[in-house]
DNA sequence: TAAAATTGTGTGAAAATAACACGTTTTTAG
DNA sequence: CTAAAAACGTGTTATTTTCACACAATTTTA
């Protein structure tokens, strides 16, 4: 019975976040301003390592409460990162999550503590070691994501307009849609529901608010469903 | 300076490569019946271990063509695993691979050597560990992006006729295809380029014999093609 | 009270898809 | 030598989906 491998190679495991968020017109990402070493007063993700004992589906559950004070946000695993020399302290392979969370339900306190800002995602600052590299992946995924899953809720607050909606999907592909086919085709899923109420903090005609159907959420999330026109996904 | 993080744990990491064939009827895994501790004498993916100063994507190469002897295959990173306990002799993460080769490439030698044989996926054995779970996730992966990219070619030869293709993803799908319809869609592509030749070993009607204009298929590879006609994806 | 901005719904042309028919090539049975 | 059987290639048509654009309704502001 073997009581280890007989491999010399043990690696530090971290886990890195890219999380983005939406504010009605552009899209951000939770960026850290170090305040620790390596590399202190640089722009980068936040992450954490993978403790002794504790899964590694746990630890990203873990690293993105203790980064956003939110539980059961919707993650997934991005790819996962590992260069010799990505990391200059030493040898670190990186898990990169992928998530998505309403803007709206994250405490600005929560952030300030942890010296972390939602920085528009096209002006974003220069990050350290190859953030940059997974935050590129990252659109691109949410990009592909976006176009045949309806993943877009999970940035919007619980109630939304249409026109909401519309605004989500012009940032994520950078792209002006034509309203009312946008629409049509939204609706034609079946996922939303019409809650009867209005958005009264427009300052023109008042949207219906829609609440997503979570039963058919669930159940069709795989079921891809083509939500943009003409997408080249590069 | 840090010369080294404030963090105990320090993981042996694992590559391990879910590796699809079709040999013209099924489609198959190559799968290894063990002759090494642990688990010996029972059936599980082949892997290895991550090197010292080895990147990962290095050590993905390398892996698959110690176990394949097949250079510049296709693969993609399928998922890391990482339960604390899914390796008994250490914890161990597994980054999981998933990848592509056409079956009549690889060295049947090679195969014998490495105690490796190509298992038709309809009634493969238990795998140990967690490498059932991989196997389903990459089934489905496969699935997925077979019915959205072109990705099925890189299971078949070189030159290879329409009802060929038809019939791996069928396989793919394990659901039958309208041939016209099936023929129709792929040649619409514009990625099969007509050799001129015809399949010499069919026993009845030679069909055309293509091949993949390598330009357009990497230029146009993310760009989603709607293979399959109503596939709901699960 | 009219103009401006925004939202909701409708309509017809064009394109894509699905269901189905027919003729051709090649081997095999007799 | 011939007819039947199997597999392949292409065509047709109805249906569905998509796209581009028009118009009416609501609300605020000038």
């Amino acid at each position: 019975m073997l009581i280890k491998y007989d491999h010399p190679t043990r690696i530090l495991l971290a886990l890195d976040c890219i999380i983005f968020g939406f504010d009605g017109e552009e899209l951000k990402l939770l960026l850290v301003k170090r305040n620790i070493e390596p590399e202190i007063g640089k722009w980068s993700l936040m992450g954490g390592f993978l403790n002794e004992g504790e899964d590694l589906e746990v630890a990203a559950e873990r690293i993105l409460y203790e980064r956003t004070g939110l539980k059961e946000i919707y993650f997934e695993e991005l790819q996962t990162f590992g260069k010799v020399n990505r990391d200059p302290v030493e040898r670190t392979v990186s898990v990169c999550l992928f998530s998505l969370i309403n803007i709206h339900a994250h405490n600005p306190d929560a952030a300030k503590a942890q010296n972390a800002y939602w920085i528009n995602l096209k002006n974003r600052p220069n990050l350290i070691f190859d953030h940059n590299e997974m935050v590129n992946l990252a659109i691109e995924r949410l990009r592909y994501k976006a176009a045949l899953h309806p993943i877009g809720f999970e940035l919007l607050p619980e109630k939304f307009t249409i026109p909401q909606l519309q605004k989500l999907y012009e940032a994520i592909y950078d792209m002006p849609l034509d309203r009312r086919n946008f629409s049509r085709k939204i609706l034609s899923t079946g996922l939303l529901i019409d809650t009867g109420e209005k958005n009264e903090n427009s300052i023109t005609k008042k949207a219906i608010l829609y609440r997503l159907d979570q039963e058919k959420y669930q159940k069709h999330f795989n079921a891809f469903l083509n939500f943009m026109p003409d997408v080249s996904l590069s």
